[in-house]
DNA sequence: ATTAATGCAAACGGTTTGCACTACT
DNA sequence: AGTAGTGCAAACCGTTTGCATTAAT
């Protein structure tokens, strides 16, 4: 599915519950087709800047919340404990975040699969893979040491 | 080992470092003492105000900070973003936090050892296992779906 | 006597809110 | 016309900082 056919489907989402589409909103939108992986919400609000230097931060976090509430994006917390958002996640799937270069990278949710069994099976516990945010040292950052 | 002892240990490690020890300090430790598992940074303010109303929150964080670089404490991010703060680990364990009903529950370190050790093969990422906190619905929330 | 730690008050950064105005539908 | 969305500015909350003062060593 392109980036630009899901952002149809987006208009029609909001359509559908006699939400609006606007500039501000396509603005947003264009901007999320454009991130890899995660971005907090400042980082998102300094990005609409950077294209229309106009943007408010209030239109920014709640144009995420409803998007956040039709299933765009979803937002959990980063390591530094700012809102992280990701785009259209295929499957929910964690982050690895490195603490001494900032990096951040996807996992596969196969790889946090077997906790996440572990802990419904032992605990009855239901993970929020998508929330799941594991920090750490990147390959790279742990050479250093 | 008793909380007491463990309060002569901390006394002994901030004076082997050439810091001090102070009545605010040793409230901190008290409140931490009567803590189980995990508070926030502004939760530990409040206690600690309940008993010293005059307590400022500067002192407390930077008595947390002192804290956390001995090795008293441990602190990562809440599901909603604010500081968490855990006490003595003995061992390096994650957390789980409830979204429903907020509880909060440790993980024994055997639990997340697969996922730990699978990241570092295939990536070379080194988890920092007391900063992990795994978001989901507990059992008792679950069954309420 | 040193100098670490405190208290205050002010700043901070990211996020949220109230309200009058604008513009989708 | 109706009402969702915007922009502004101000509030918010938890946390951090600078600085003069206090107190542990």
């Amino acid at each position: 599915m392109s980036a630009s056919a899901r952002w149809a489907d987006v208009r029609a989402a909001l359509r559908s519950r006699g939400l609006r589409w606007t500039p501000q909103r396509g603005l947003i939108l264009d901007v999320l087709a454009e991130t890899r992986g995660h971005v907090t919400g400042s980082e998102i609000v300094e990005r609409c800047r950077a294209r229309q230097p106009d943007t408010t931060p209030s239109t920014v976090y709640r144009t995420l919340d409803v998007l956040e509430e039709i299933g765009v994006v979803h937002h959990s917390h980063g390591a530094d404990g700012r809102e992280e958002f990701h785009v259209l996640p295929e499957a929910e799937h964690a982050h690895l975040q490195c603490q001494a270069c900032g990096g951040s990278w996807e996992v596969d949710p196969a790889e946090t699969e077997p906790l996440v069994a572990d802990l419904a099976a032992r605990r009855g516990f239901r993970v929020a893979v998508g929330h799941l945010t594991i920090a750490g040292r990147c390959a790279a950052c742990a050479d250093e040491d």
